[in-house]
DNA sequence: TTGAAAGCGCTAACAT
DNA sequence: ATGTTAGCGCTTTCAA
C-alpha cells in the first residue's frame, strides 16, 4: 500500500523468512539453503529492493567509499593525466561496489580544516593518493589506520603500497629508439627531479645511454626546474641549446608537457623538429597529437593505473593483515614524427 | 577510556546536556541559547567529535551526496572540459557539506543494470548532468523525484533547470572580431548541430554576420558531422575548402577541438593560418595554447559552471517547491594568433 | 539453517 | 530552551 521504498523487513515478509536470513542472503554468507536463498532473491526482485547504504554502513561500520586524494597542483594541471587515473578508479570501484570520493588537498597538512571531510567523518574505508604529495599527508592517513595506495608516486621511507608504471624501461625504450635513428648526442629534460617517476626515467636514460655507448654529459641533463609543465620544458630547452658550443641532436623529455615546451622553444629558434633536434616524450597525453610534428612518446596506461589501485586497495581493506605491494604497469613506445621516423613508421632493424 | 571514536552521547555527557540539544547545535537550529551552544561546541572540540554521516543519513533520510552524471562519450573525451566542470562542482559542494559521486552512463537507459548505483540505492539527494545526454535519462531521474540540474545542455521539452554559458554572445564576439580583422567571408564549423550549445553558437554566428552585413552562405556552414572532436573539425574543413571555387577566408569553429582540427587541415594543404585562413574557436581549452598558431577563442568558465550547478541544485534540495531556473555564465573573447592579430594584441577601433 | 532481538549513531517528534 | 524517546534500516551476536 505505502508508496515507501521497500526495506529488508518487506523482503522478509514477502519471502516468509526473517530479516536476518534476508541479510545473510544480501551479504552472500554461507549457511543458507539454496531454496531459501532463491526465495529471498525472488522477493528482492519482485519488490525491486535495494539495501540502503546508510543503514548498512551504520550497522556494519564500513562506509562503502574509497577516498581519492589529489594535490591542488595536480588537480589544476591542465593535462588530464591524473584525471584519467581517477576515471579508471571510478570504473573499477563499481565492480567492487564502492563509491569514490574525490578531493584535493594542499601541499601538506596544516590545519584540521584542510583535512578532507571524508577522513574526519570516517567516511572512507581506504584512500588512493595520486601523484607527488607531501609526506605529512601519508602520516596523517597512516595515523588514522586507513589502508592506502599511492599511484605514480613513491615514498620509500613510508613503506606504503604503490601502483606505478615501468619508468625505467620506458626511458630505455625512448633512448634506444633515438639511437637507432642515429643519434649519438642526447639531452635529458627532467624538470623536477624530486618526483620519483622523473628520477626513475633519468636513471633509465643514463643506463640505456651507457648500454648504447652513447655520449652522456651531465650538462645535457636539465633537472633543476621547479615543475614539469610546458614552460619548464621550454626553459630547460633554452638552457640546453643556448650558450653551448656543442649541443645534443636529440632530447628525451621526461614527460610530454615538457617535450611540447621543448618543441616550442626549438621552433622559436627557427630550428626544425626532428631535422635539427629530435624529441621524445613520456606519458602519451593527448596534446602530443596536436603539436607539429606529432610527438613520439612512451605510452602509460592511465586508466589501468587507477583500476589497479582499486584492486590493491580493496585487497587491503578486506584483509586483516594487509600486505604492502608494489605494482607496475608496462609501457610501450609510440613512434610519431617528432623523432625523425618517416610517416610514423618505426625504424626496422 | 575506550579508544572508540566519540559519539553524540559522549558530547552530551561531556557538556552536561542532552543528545537532542547537541543535535540542535550540530544542525545549526535556532532555539538554542548562546551559552548552551558554546558549551556544546567546546565539548565537540575537546573530543574531536565528528558526526557519522551514515547515522545522520539514516535518521534524517538524506544522503549528503550529489550525483554527477556524465555520458561515456563525454567522459572518455580527451579534453578536460567536463572534467573541469566536475572539479568546480566538487569544490563548491564542499561549502555545502556535500560529497559528489561521479559516474558515467551509456547513451540511454536500457537495463536496470546500467542505472547508476547511487540512484538505485537512493544515495544522492540530487543530480547534476553535464553535457548532451539521452532524454530517457532525464525521465528516469524525474520519475525518481530527484532534483536535477543540467550543465551545458538543454532539453526544452523537459522543463528542467540548467546552467550554461552565453553561447550566443560568444559566437557574436568571435564573428565581430573576425570582421574587425577585415574578413568578409566567414565559414562555420559546427560538427554535431544536435547539441544545443552548438546550435546556439550557430544562431549567434548568423546573427552577427547579418549585423555586420557580411556574406553568410549555407554552403560555408558545416554542421553535419557526427561529433565535435578534432577529426570532425578536420573533416569539416576539408569539405569547406575543397571543391569550391569560392572559399571563406576565416572560420569560426563552434569549439576549440574542431578549430584545432581545422588548423591541422589548413596546414596540411600548405596554407597558412592566419594569413590564408583565420580561425577562431570556442571553449578555451588548454590545447589551444599548444597549437601553432595559438588559437583565438571564446573563454568559458568551466569550474564556475560546475559551482553554479551545485548552488542551484542545493537550492532545489532545500526548497519544498523547487523552481526551474536557467543560469548563464558570461563569456569573453581571447585573442591569440590564429585570427591574424599581431602579438596577441586585440585590434583596437 | 533460521529467527529474535539488541544495537549502530543520529534526528525528530513530543514533552517539559 | 532543553530533555526523553522512538525510530531510521540494516548487521550481528546469540538462541533455537
Amino acid at each position: 500500500m505505502s508508496k515507501h521504498r521497500p526495506t529488508i523487513a518487506d523482503v522478509a515478509e514477502k519471502s516468509g523468512l526473517s530479516v536476518s536470513t534476508v541479510s545473510l542472503v544480501l551479504n552472500n554468507k554461507t549457511n543458507v539453503s539454496p531454496q531459501t536463498r532463491s526465495k529471498v532473491q525472488e522477493a528482492i526482485a519482485d519488490l525491486k529492493y535495494y539495501p540502503r547504504g546508510n543503514a548498512r554502513g551504520l550497522a556494519s561500520r564500513v562506509s562503502g567509499n574509497i577516498g581519492f586524494i589529489l594535490t591542488e597542483d595536480h588537480f589544476s594541471q591542465s593535462e588530464p593525466f591524473y584525471t584519467k587515473i581517477f576515471l579508471g578508479t571510478e570504473f573499477e570501484a563499481r565492480n567492487y561496489n564502492y563509491y569514490v570520493l574525490l578531493t584535493t588537498v594542499g601541499p601538506s597538512v596544516k590545519e584540521e580544516k584542510q583535512i578532507p571531510r571524508f577522513l574526519l567523518e570516517h567516511n572512507v574505508d581506504g584512500v588512493i593518493i595520486a601523484g607527488r604529495i607531501g609526506s605529512s599527508w601519508l602520516e596523517e592517513i597512516n595515523e588514522r589506520g586507513l589502508p592506502m595506495v599511492l599511484v605514480d608516486f613513491d615514498s620509500p621511507r613510508h613503506n606504503v603500497s604503490l601502483v606505478g608504471m615501468d619508468n625505467h624501461s620506458g626511458a630505455r625504450l625512448a633512448v634506444q629508439h633515438l639511437c637507432r635513428e642515429g643519434h649519438t648526442k642526447i639531452g635529458f629534460i627532467g624538470g623536477d627531479i624530486k618526483h620519483p617517476s622523473i628520477a626513475a626515467r633519468l636513471a633509465g636514460f643514463r643506463e640505456e645511454c651507457k648500454f648504447q655507448k652513447v655520449e652522456c654529459r651531465r650538462e645535457w641533463e636539465s633537472i633543476d626546474e621547479h615543475g614539469t609543465g610546458v614552460e619548464n620544458g621550454a626553459r630547460a630547452a633554452r638552457k640546453l641549446f643556448l650558450n653551448r658550443n656543442q649541443i645534443p641532436t636529440a632530447v628525451f623529455a621526461a614527460n610530454d608537457a615538457m617535450a611540447i615546451g621543448c618543441i616550442q622553444f626549438v621552433k622559436s629558434q627557427k630550428l626544425s623538429v626532428p631535422k635539427d633536434i629530435a624529441v621524445v616524450g613520456f606519458d602519451n597525453i593527448e596534446a602530443g597529437l596536436h603539436v607539429d610534428p606529432r610527438l613520439t612518446t612512451v605510452n602509460v596506461q592511465k586508466e589501468e593505473l587507477g583500476a589497479l589501485a582499486v584492486r590493491r586497495l580493496v585487497e587491503m581493506i578486506k584483509s586483516e593483515t594487509p600486505a604492502v605491494t608494489r605494482t607496475f604497469t608496462p609501457v610501450e613506445l609510440i613512434v610519431r614524427e617528432s623523432c625523425g621516423a618517416k610517416n610514423g613508421v618505426h625504424h626496422v632493424d
